[in-house]
DNA sequence: GATGATTTGTACGTATGTATA
DNA sequence: ATATACATACGTACAAATCAT
């Protein structure tokens, strides 16, 4: 279950970087936390808690909050504390209406650029993940299904909107995550990732992120119901 | 010369907030500066240097400069400091492709959702902008510019999409600010404005979309020239 | 509403790692 | 190559504000 989420900016370095520092191993943590749900909205999170749970300092556990914050995974109220950042339903369908529309617009932008090589990796993917439909492997086809949006994103060749993409599409991880298990979600996905490529292949792309905006407005629709039952949180979405 | 970079996530509380965090007060100093082009790309930021320039201790300094990271303001290399991002022409080109795309699509959906009242300030905002064309000042046209491209944000109806749209613009304000004073540039970006304008007006859209997307990329090209000169750091592009 | 406990915000000290001579 | 200088990373200490009683 490699839940290694990318956030631009919240990594310091390639992988290996062992005797990192301690402030980006704890955000990295925390953001792992946040992103996969385990660390649910509204949550407090204490200095001196997460300090001893990590077997480290304030300090590091500070900057590691603030650069959090920053990120807009928690909240901070000076002298007040930090939370977990609230989600309302309508800042969630906000996300999801950005994430469709920029995912839309990375598809147009990569039906043009997209290289030969990259085409037949991505379709290789596509092909490879019928399997995790017909086996229902939820898990694995979640991992395919990120691969597969981030390797439209760097179909661009543009980086920073790749950093862009990447880092609003791991704010709504823990959302998509279930979003899977809804219904016939799993090939519904599958199909609609099918259309994209397709429209890629003819080289149209307006048609292309006109699919993908549907394919990704679907997730969402499919999330609707859920997010719902999410908001065990309680009336404090006020200050 | 308000330069009010408001960079979301990266100012805690409203107004009148006096006693805020220290840490704060740098982060908006230092942001400010950097968007400005005071602070230029390269340029080694120490902390006690900055901790005594703002009558403080390294601590809240250390945490601005995190934060700032995150941001993709600074960049953080562990025990060997911190520098102001590096900007590569070609980065730069693609944040202004970026911001020109993502514009593109503030437009059209603002197209579909704006107000009335809405549309009614901004049509007022771009008569009132005349007088700067015509006056020549750059300063208040610049201050409008913002102004008037993050209305139509706004007229998005979508706040998250506004936070990301605002944040990607305030990173290239150093670049666009010079980019105004290229030949007739400000009469030009007054009418392109207008055509955009009218596009709304008439509901379509994605000719709005089209409009604006030309408009960002025509004041793209005339910094082009500009970017080449900004390259006074050597060759350290790389690590 | 006042007081005590807890938590945050800032300052400072020290060690480790990096750059330089 | 070794050693020196220096900046950072982390820990600790204290002050101030928030909250709980």
């Amino acid at each position: 279950m490699s839940s290694v989420q990318t956030i631009p900016g919240l990594e310091s370095e390639a992988v290996g970087d062992d005797r990192g520092l301690l402030s980006d191993m704890i955000r990295h943590a925390l953001a792992d936390e946040i992103t996969t749900g385990r660390l649910k909205p509204g949550t407090l999170l204490e200095e001196q808690q997460i300090a001893t749970r990590f077997g480290a300092s304030r300090t590091p556990v500070r900057e590691a909050l603030r650069q959090l914050a920053v990120a807009g995974m928690v909240d901070i109220r000076p002298r007040r504390g930090v939370t977990v950042a609230m989600m309302s339903p309508e800042r969630i369908m906000d996300m999801f209406e950005t994430t469709a529309e920029i995912e839309a617009l990375c598809v147009r932008l990569a039906t043009y650029r997209i290289t030969p090589v990259e085409r037949s990796e991505l379709q290789t993917m596509h092909d490879t993940s019928a399997e995790w439909v017909r086996s229902g492997n939820i898990s694995a086809y979640d991992d395919f299904n990120r691969e597969f949006h981030e390797a439209i994103y760097r179909a661009t060749h543009n980086t920073f909107l790749v950093e862009q993409a990447v880092g609003i599409r791991a704010r709504l991880a823990a959302f998509r995550r279930t979003q899977l298990r809804q219904g016939d979600r799993l090939m519904k996905s599958h199909a609609e990732h099918g259309q994209v490529l397709q429209a890629m292949a003819r080289g149209d792309g307006d048609e292309a992120a006109r699919c993908m905006r549907a394919h990704m407005l679907n997730a969402s629709c499919a999330l609707t119901s859920y997010i719902k039952d999410m908001q065990l949180d309680d009336v404090s979405g006020n200050r």
